[in-house]
RNA sequence: GCCCGCGUGGUGGAAUGGUAGACACAGGGGACUUAAAAUCCCUAGGCUUCGGCCGUGCCGGUUCGAGUCCGGCCGCGGGUACCA
């Protein structure tokens, strides 16, 4: 090779590493082990930047770890049940498991040339019968542990198209492909238990030192532990069985402000009243058209509905408040009803202005405060102030000491009780779709809903079915519906919702430590490799994917499938930020907007007509908007090692980063600069270097051996590449002997490894390095050569530098303050009066306060 | 709406509360070349009366010292339980 070809050199050095079979995952009792994961794909057909910087970020990791003598487990597979599968089965024919393999086949092949430390051996699909029966046997295990079970509840019904829509199939509260609105309907579907776990769930976070904060902090909000009070008001003239409506609050500290009280539209009473009231029905089926989502509840109108009930205040049977039907009470949380305070809850007070419901803001106010108009005045939590008027606690409390104390006098009253609520539901896992794992019970009339047998099991999905009609056609297979009943024989009907497919992605983690056991999981494998050491992916995973996870594994462990310690199954967590690129676009005769891809465009003109594009802002790449590359095509022309390097380069890792054509080519350039330099060490054997530049260089070797170490450790690649660059400058500058260029240069291909891993070979191999520099040990720094003699220390007046000086390393602060007030600078700005005050910071600044 | 982030030169970004702008991109100047490409070197926050002054989204606070900590805004992004 007289150039670096990353062409010639990559499918070389992959070949080299598979024939070597040095990313094969052994249990290995002498080493430690590594576990490095990065959250595994849909296989959407296509591999894009952000995958290529998802899995180089943890390859990096796992070469590293490797290096540094740790037997490491790092796999991959593919998340491939899911509705993309189904709606190009629907809008294209064919058969969504013919187009989910192809679509693995071509995002593997789109893959392997990036030269990643994969063990391909573990790979599986989440749709592999042999996977998602697996599933099945779980599924069955936690149905005997009561960690399933059935209730009723609500979807998003199309009625035109006469099927089950996801939110994200809903615009508008309109049904995507019909457009007709969007109805609320009740179904039994299946649950697991994960309310059960909330409290584990929220105190364990914080054993999980190694994840993001703000992670775990939205997981805390998204479980939403809260202490309130839980009481019934009793009803005038409700219907029979209504007599009491059980609300709970989490402001009982208020409820003499009380001035309504508020039931969802889905509460029992709103149904039984739409049903000989046509206004009320009118109203409820309003409510019930915005959708399931809580953002759609909550971003609607605040709209409510007089019942025309009453109920009496607990504390005053002569008090009366009306009961409202309002469309953004949610009745999945706390009872589905509640009481408004308008005069401390803004949205209680909104709500009372429209429909001219009294105001009582002389209960809660600070001393001296305005009475209340349009903003509602809360209490704070956490600090004290003067309630003028409560029923029972001292008067100058916090928030917090006042729900304590309120909660405390109701219970004493006997007018409710004080309980601990949780925002978290349980897990909604039905689906009413084919491409997913069945679940594997099956409805018999006499016997009710009975488990398959394990022997059974998988339950697979049949081949023979057709998506010419909306909805499941599981629901109308002709065959595959009709089974004896697995406990007396009579013909029953297997279960027609598969499950969601955040089950598939809540243990296959587990899987990939032994994915061709015949049970889930194997006891010696999970033993050795779990838990996940460092698990890598996408903040929009934050909440649920983590979450399930987190349930799954201690369900997993109850039913025997995980050891206690991985109950927490992620050791590490880092979540990536997003890869985005420049938006090219014109406009058509009409006026509407036409979206060009990058490599359409020069230089902001159309490379076919010359047309100026306008250029908007980076965004995240996505397909239509036109702004996406290819990594197979940056493959192609630059090789896996400039992908690899500039993806790592830019931004820090947890934040976006923009892709820019120029900034590939800088890569390149660089990584032709670094071999072009290799070449030159290695071709040239004589010379020996004047004094003291041996030492300089490999000084600086030292330097970049810690600070690219730190780097790596630190989750902080690109100051890691930076340091590489300083380093490949230091070097390609240094006058010193070949010796020391060449372990300099040994050295510079270790720390590339990682990242460059096919050119970290070429260069190891080059200059003679042993072996292959993936399974090099990793250098170390020598603590010696890092420690400098002298120090420049900056010199600030009031806060602003100034001057500065060097000074030994070791000078003791009195003789600093006193060469800095000798500084020039210094004795200028003092004019010969005395320092306020001198603050020396050893080794960091010297501060003169005038 | 609610929860969680993020905001630094023309651009991407660096900076344990301690010299703001490391490293790189784009730019400018130069060397080499018949020329170009490639490569190498130099330069570079803004303003300036050349004394300095101003600068990390905006406003305020804590501190000897704030990009960093606190409070309040603005903008953008993620999630919001059936997208994955």
């Amino acid at each position: 090779m007289s150039r670096y070809d990353p062409a010639v050199s990559e499918p070389k050095w992959q070949q080299a590493w598979d024939e070597a079979g040095v990313f094969l995952a052994r249990r290995d009792a002498a080493k430690p082990k590594y576990y490095v994961l990065e959250m595994f794909p849909y296989p959407s057909g296509r591999i894009h930047m952000g995958h290529v910087r998802n899995y180089t970020m943890g390859d990096v990791i796992a070469r590293y770890k490797s290096s540094c003598g740790h037997s490491v487990l790092h796999p991959m597979g593919w998340d491939a049940f899911g509705m993309p599968a189904e709606n190009a089965a629907m809008e294209r024919g064919g058969h969504p498991k013919d187009w989910t393999y192809n679509n693995i086949a071509d995002m593997r092949a789109q893959m392997k040339p990036l030269g990643l430390s994969i063990d391909w051996s573990r790979e599986f699909a989440t749709c592999d019968p042999e996977y998602y029966g697996q599933q099945q046997a779980m599924f069955l295990d936690f149905l005997e542990k009561g960690l399933v079970y059935r209730k009723a509840a609500v979807v998003n019904w199309d009625p035109v198209d006469m099927t089950v829509l996801a939110n994200e199939q809903v615009i508008d509260g309109k049904g995507w492909r019909s457009g007709a609105p969007v109805e609320r309907r009740e179904l039994t579907q299946w649950f697991f238990r994960i309310s059960d776990f909330a409290g584990e769930l929220l105190s364990a976070l914080d054993t999980l030192e190694k994840w993001p904060e703000k992670v775990r902090l939205m997981q805390a909000n998204w479980i939403g532990k809260s202490r309130g009070l839980e009481f019934g008001f009793s009803t005038i003239g409700a219907p029979d069985g209504f007599e009491r409506i059980e609300v709970y609050t989490t402001r009982p500290d208020t409820l003499l402000g009380a001035s309504f009280c508020a039931i969802s539209p889905d509460h029992p009473l709103a149904k039984q009243l739409e049903r000989h009231d046509s206004k009320i029905a009118e109203f409820v089926a309003e409510c019930r058209r915005v959708g399931t989502s809580e953002e759609a509840l909550e971003k609607a109108e605040k709209k409510g509905m007089d019942t025309g009930i009453r109920v009496r205040h607990p504390f005053d049977t002569s008090w009366e408040l009306p009961v409202y039907i309002a469309n953004f009470i949610l009745m999945d949380y706390g009872t589905g009803a509640i009481f408004g305070c308008p005069a401390h809850d803004q949205r209680d007070l909104d709500f009372a202005r429209k429909y001219d419901l009294p105001v009582i803001d002389t209960f809660v106010a600070l001393e001296g405060g305005e009475p209340v108009g349009n903003e509602a005045f809360v209490p704070p939590k956490t600090e004290k102030v003067k309630w003028l008027k409560n029923f029972a606690w001292d008067p100058v409390a916090t928030g917090e000491e006042a729900v304590a104390a309120a909660i405390a006098f109701c219970e004493d009253k006997g007018v409710g009780r004080g309980v601990t609520n949780y925002r978290l539901r349980d897990w909604g896992l039905s689906r009413q779709r084919y491409w997913g794992c069945p679940i594997p019970v099956v409805h018999c009339a006499s016997c009710g809903v009975v488990p398959e047998r394990k022997e059974n099991l998988p339950v697979r999905l049949p081949d023979d079915v057709s998506f010419d009609k909306p909805g499941n056609p599981l629901d109308r297979h002709p065959t595959w519906r009709d089974v004896p009943c697995p406990d007396c024989g009579q013909p029953a009907k297997r279960e027609t919702d598969t499950m969601d497919t955040f089950v598939d992605s809540s243990w296959y983690y587990a899987r990939f430590t032994a994915p061709h056991a015949t049970t889930p999981t194997a006891p010696e494998d999970v033993d050795y490799w779990m838990n996940v050491d460092q698990y890598i992916g996408g903040i929009e995973h934050a909440i649920l994917h983590l979450l399930y996870s987190r349930f799954f594994a201690r369900a997993m462990h109850l039913t025997g499938h995980l050891p206690e310690k991985a109950v927490e199954p992620f050791n590490a967590l880092f979540t990536q930020g997003m890869v985005t690129h420049e938006i090219y676009m014109t406009r058509d005769a009409a006026g509407r907007p036409v979206y060009h891809l990058p490599e359409e465009v020069e230089e902001g003109k159309l490379k076919a007509t010359g047309a100026p594009v306008e250029i908007i802002p980076s965004a995240k790449m996505s397909k239509s908007k036109k702004n996406v590359v290819d990594p197979v095509n940056i493959i192609r022309d630059f090789g896996a090692d400039t992908a690899r390097w500039f993806i790592l380069s830019d931004s820090p890792p947890e934040r976006d980063v923009e892709w820019t054509s120029a900034g590939a080519e800088a890569a390149f350039r660089h990584l032709s600069r670094v071999w072009r330099l290799a070449d030159e060490i290695a071709r040239n054997d004589g010379g020996e270097a004047a004094g003291g530049e041996d030492e300089a260089l490999l000084r600086a070797m030292h330097r970049a051996i810690a600070d690219v170490t730190q780097g790596i450790e630190g989750f902080a690649f690109n100051t890691s590449v930076a340091k590489l660059y300083a380093f490949t400058n230091t070097l390609a500058k240094s006058k010193a002997g070949v010796a020391a260029k060449r372990e300099a240069m040994r050295a510079m291909a270790q720390l590339m490894s990682p990242m460059t891993p096919h050119l970290a070979e070429e260069v190891w191999a080059m200059l003679g390095g042993e072996g292959l520099v993936a399974v090099a040990p990793w250098p170390k720094a020598d603590p010696a050569m890092l420690v400098e003699d002298s120090v420049t220390l900056p010199i600030q007046i009031n806060g602003k530098k100034r001057s500065e000086i060097t000074v030994p390393k070791e000078m003791v602060a009195e003789e600093v303050e006193k060469l800095a007030l000798a500084d020039e600078a210094v004795a200028k700005a003092l004019a010969g009066a005395q320092p306020r005050k001198v603050i020396v910071v050893p080794g960091r600044i010297v501060n003169v306060v005038v």
